[in-house]
Order: structure tokens, then sequence, then C-alpha cells
DNA sequence: CATGAATGAGGCTTCATTCAT
DNA sequence: GATGAATGAAGCCTCATTCAT
């Protein structure tokens, strides 16, 4: 019953802000407890504030995991900038965009034996922070390939696909890495994945 | 607060067993709703009876959620057997078992918006049903790609992965198609899916 | 879950009285499991008939509880009268009548763990068959002080009692024994008591 | 503020500790309705609180009753240290004592028609606090008899009695006039139990 | 007579949210 | 702003009782 408070108390001293505290205390325990499971008496004991506290801050539960979402989603989209703006071959760039699509979800919200719930409270809430992020993520995934395909590179048409199904499946088979029972499991599958995918999409030489 | 009673109240009239109404409008349910957003006194409205008489077969909430993944696993089992049975080329063969596995599934389950909370459910539960048949599938594959590279139609190799490995990142790719918004993407995907990574495994000629 | 049939089965070959057979399984359930914690399904597999013929003999569960009650009234009554029917020294005739009482009381009812809320349960009902039983019996306790008064045996007066109170104070003493922890501390405390009691009564020589 | 109606309201306005008032509304109904018939609901409108407010206090309807055993044995533990510490002739002792331990339990508990029940709950429940207060009470009154002994005022060996069976057979004696249908029976009847009892006690002179 | 599947009121408990301090 | 005691709706489950067969 007891909970462990994780490190957030220690961060109240730092005073950052209450608000980071309370998402970072609550997304804490959503990991590891699910999202039911945890109760807001919960978080204010992790976050070290008072339960009506957190009503200044989130006018409800869901509002709260809103509110990590949109938090997470931002760092997603960071990471995917970075890695976009990287000037690799192929296969690299295209690792590195998947990375930090899933790689990201994965060590913060996939390895989580409570992801899936998690996952499906999300689907519950407007999740606009992560419809914006992953528009983008595909948008670069298809550049991508685009790019490929002028250069002579990749040749979707061998496999009878266009441009657009090629990018798609390649995002869709590298999401299949998610459910990976670890973080090594999971980038060794992704990169798996990676690398079979773009050996079909190969131009004949 | 007023739910859809779906079909079940037909299959009442048929009164082939209560039990299996009871398991189909609470599958229903679960769908639409999800595990927790679903009581036993909307499943006890859906199937036409009161609310004592689910006790009657089924000991408790989680219990039927257990009886319907059996009944699930047992659907899939069945399916997946029948595509073993085939004689079909590797393509077609590895077609056969995606569907087999991810299109029941699919159809059932992963369509709901709710799928991510009921496979949480049931990872929360003793889901040796799933498993069984899980295990059944990953060995049809492993098998099927451990024939192709046997008779030289494939060579993980070329990839720099074993044969365990391939048929791995086969299914781990495979299920990426299960995230598709309705089941025509659905299928559309996993066949490009399993067109690329095949391709990507082909032995060179 | 699964409780014990007792010997009710075997009776119910011998076919006696279905009516006996669910008063004494039920008997036997209530001293077991105490009156809330003893279904009437429990009551129904125990005398190994269908929970609906309970209700063709009782109107209801409360009702099956009266007549058991009646039942172990009669048998008290029985043995009191048999007590009261023997000739023998005041000492005697008290511990006859008190084993009668409360002995059959005791190892019928009373060395129940549950004892206390089946005799809860009998206050919530009309108790006429033990009101006429106790009556029957202080009224066997009173006439045997007043007998032992008149015989010169006995004298309250000197503790400051008349015959009533005299013979309700024994009564009263002896009750007590009833909270013993088993049969053996049970017959040694009455015994006690009454040796205490009515040497308290006894007139000076 | 309107002057304030009712036991509870009164409480209430005075405010003195909430848990104090469940306790004391939950005997109160424990003691009319007996435990089983007491809804949580039924208290919590008794106490005039919500009933989620009573789990603020209690963990479970056990808690609760175990909670109320506890202070009532708290009481009986302090009455029962005051007829101890007071300096008596032996009867006098020894009804005070008995008032003590008895005429508490009497007035607060036992004089309720579910009495019974309670204590069989309590049986079910660890009962410490209740176990403590009744081996103090039983050496009081060894203790009492042993010295009565010693100084020649007593001798169970008349009645072929040890002094611990005696001081238990004095006990067991005196928890008859429990049964007492009213205050001033019960009083008269302790009163006449323990003249009864202890003049057979008495040594010869 | 006998059955037992079905009923549904009622019980205990949880927890997101509010509000007086 | 911050608090946490209080709220009460809602959930899961039990079981005495009924009734169609």
């Amino acid at each position: 019953m007891a909970r462990p408070q994780g490190g957030a108390a220690l961060q109240k001293a730092a005073g950052p802000d209450k608000r980071e505290i309370i998402i970072s205390s609550a997304l804490d325990l959503f990991r590891h407890y699910g999202y039911r499971r945890t109760s807001m008496e919960d978080i204010a004991r992790a976050a070290a504030v008072a339960k009506g506290t957190l009503y200044l801050y989130f006018k409800s539960k869901d509002e709260l995991f809103e509110a990590i979402c949109t938090s997470l989603a931002a760092h997603v989209t960071e990471s995917l900038e970075e890695a976009d703006a990287l000037d690799l071959p192929l296969e690299e760039k295209l690792n590195a965009l998947m990375e930090a699509k899933f790689g990201f979800a994965y060590s913060w919200v996939l390895s989580s034996p409570h992801a899936a719930e998690l996952i499906d409270s999300s689907s519950r809430l407007p999740s606009a922070p992560f419809e914006k992020v992953t528009a983008q993520f595909h948008d670069a995934v298809f550049e991508l390939v685009r790019k490929g395909v002028e250069s002579g590179e990749l040749d979707p048409a061998l496999v009878g696909l266009g441009v657009r199904d090629a990018s798609e499946a390649l995002i869709a088979a590298a999401c299949g890495a998610e459910k990976a029972p670890n973080e090594e499991t999971f980038r060794n599958q992704l990169a798996a994945i990676i690398k079979l995918t773009l050996r079909g999409l190969r131009a004949k030489d």
C-alpha cells in the first residue's frame, strides 16, 4: 500500500516549478501503477503537496494526464528536430529518427507494465499534442524516403508501393519494436527491422 | 448512461448458451468503453440478465475477463492451425499466419479504441491462454523462416541476423500493422510490411 | 468454500423426515459457521435438497431458525421432565435439573463458537418455545428450593433472600457455567457453582 | 447558531473529536440493531457525516468495531483498577470488582438485545483488548480469594475446590447475572450470587 | 413435490473533487 | 496560494427469495 515517494520531494527543495514536480511525480506513478490505480492522493504524496494543490495546477486528473502528454510530446518534438537536423546517410538517418520517436517514448512510457493503459487513457483525451508530433514524424520519414527515391537509392515500386505507402510501412514496422520487453531488445529489434525493411526498399544496382 | 445493448437481446431469444451471451456482451462493452469503464451493471444490462446472474457464470469481473481471453485465444489458435496446415509459397504462407494471428485479434479486439487497456488488463491476470497461442505463433514463423533458409530462398546473414532474430523481427514488424485505424489499412500495411521485410531477407540470386 | 455436508445425506436414504434432515443440517451449519455466514445454499447442500425445497418446509430462513429452536426446546423439555421425575437428594436433584437445562443447550448450541450469534438471532424472533421451557425450569428449581426450606435443609433468609430470589440466584449462577470453553470445564464449573451456592443456602445445624 | 438538538448534533457542535462521535454513534446502533443489521450508511447518518468520512477514521467496518471494543475495554480496565485500589472487606471488595467488570459491560453492551452478537463478532476479531482486561480481572479475583484463604476467612477445600477453581467458580457464577433483564435485577442478582457463593466458601468458625 | 437458474435489493469500500480555513 | 477533512456517487459482490419447469 505504502508507495515510494520517489525523488520528487527532493526536487521540491530546489523549487524549480511545482507544476513540473507534479507532472514528473505523476508520470512516475502512472508508469509504475497505471492510470486508474494511481490516485490523486498518491500523486499529491509523491509530489509532496496537498491534494487540493493539485487542483490549483490542473483542473482534473484527466487534465493532469493531458499535461503529461503535452510535456512528453514536447520532448519528442525536440528529439525529433535534433535528429532531423543531422546530415547522415539514409539508414543512419532513419535510425536516428526512429530512435527519436520510439526510443524516447519507450524509455519513458512503453517500458512500463502499464503502458497499454496509459495509451488507452490518452486515447480518451483530445490527444492533440501527440497528433502534431506524430504528423511531424511521418513527414520526416516520408521526406527521407522521397529523397532516397530521388537519389536512386530506394525503389518502392519494386514491391509495388508508392512513396507514401512505403514510408508508412517503414513506420508501422518500426512501431512493432515497442513491444519489446526491455530496452536492449527494443534497440536490437528496431535496428533489425530497419535493416530488413530498408533492404526491402532498396533499388537494384 | 444509456448504452447500446448490442445484438445480445436477439441471441437471448435463441437461448443457445447464456454464458456465451454474457461473454459476447461483455467483449462488446469492453471494446467500446474499456475494462474499467464497463461496470458489471452495464454487462448485465447488455446481456439482458440480472447483475447476480453474472456471478452464476463467473466468480468475478476479472474471471469474466479471463474467460473472454480464453475464448479469444481459442479462436486465434484455431485460425492459426488452419493457416499452418496450408501448403503455400513462403510469402503467402507468412501472410496467412500473420492474418491468422493479427487479423483475428484485430477485428475483435484491437480495432477497439480501448484495446490497449484490455491488453493491459490481461497482463495483470494469469494470461496463460494468450501465452500459449503466442508461443505457437512464434514457432510457426520461426519454422517458416528456417525452411526458407534451408531451401536457399532466404538468407538472414546478409543483414547480419540469425534465423531466430530474423523471425522475431518479422513478427515485430508485422505487429506494427495493428495500430492501423481500420481493417483495410491494416491489411494493406500488413501486406506491405511482409513484402518489405521478406525482400529484405531474400538471398541474392 | 466447500463445506462438509455432515452425515445428513446419509440420513436422507433412511428417509425419516425431510423436515428433520433440514433442521439438523441447518443446526449443524449454524453451530459451525454462525447464522449469517450460513447461506440457504449451504443448508440445501448439506441437506441434499434443492434450495427451493427449503421453502416448501419453511417460509424463510428466520422461520427455519425458529423451527430449530422449537425442536431444541422440545428436547430440553423432555430432559427436564425426566430429571424432574427423579427422586433424589437435594444437591443431586439440582444437578440433574441444571444438567438437563444447561447441559443439553451446551452440547448442542453453546459449545459452538457462534453460540452468541445464534442466541442473538433467537432474540430477534418470537422465542415462545424457549420461554415455556424456561418457565418450567424456573418453576422446578423454585419448587426444589421451597421443599428444601420446608424440610429445614435450606434457609435463604440467612443471606437475606426469599425463596424466589434464592432459586433465581441459583439459576443465574449456574448460567455462568455456559461460558466454559469445553464440556468438561462446563460440567466441573456447574458442579462447583452448585456446591458453592447450595452451601451458601444451607441452614445452620 | 441555533440550539443544538439531539445527542449527536450536540457533540458535533462541540466538535471534540469526530472519531469519538463515530464510535459512540456506532456503539449505539450496534447495541440497538446488532453488528450485521447496522450498515455503514446507518452509522454515517447517525454520526452526521458522509459514508466516506467513516473511512478516514477506520479502515473498515471491522476495524471500527474493534476500535469500539478497545474503547470499552479501556473503560472497564479503568473501573477495574479503581475497584482494585480500594481497601475493603472481602465481600465488598468482591462486589466492587464484579460491578466494575460486569456492571460496566452491562450498562453499555450487555443490556443490548444484541449483545451476544456483538460479543460473537468480537470473537471473530483479534479481541486482544478484551483478553487483557479479562485476565486482569481473573487475577484480581484470584488474589482476593487467596488472601481470604490466607487470613482463614475462606476455605475452598470444604467444598473440594482449590483456590484457582474457587475463584473461577465465583467469576462464572457472577457472570450469570449478566442475563438479567434490567440493571436493577442485575445488581440484585449479582449481590445475591456473591453472598451465596461467598458463604459457600466460608471457613467454619 | 422438487428443482435450481434467475433475481435485485442492499452491503462495503474507493476516490476524484470541493471548500472552509 | 496551500491545505486536507469531508463528500457522495459509483463500483463489485452476496444471498434470501421466487418461479417456470
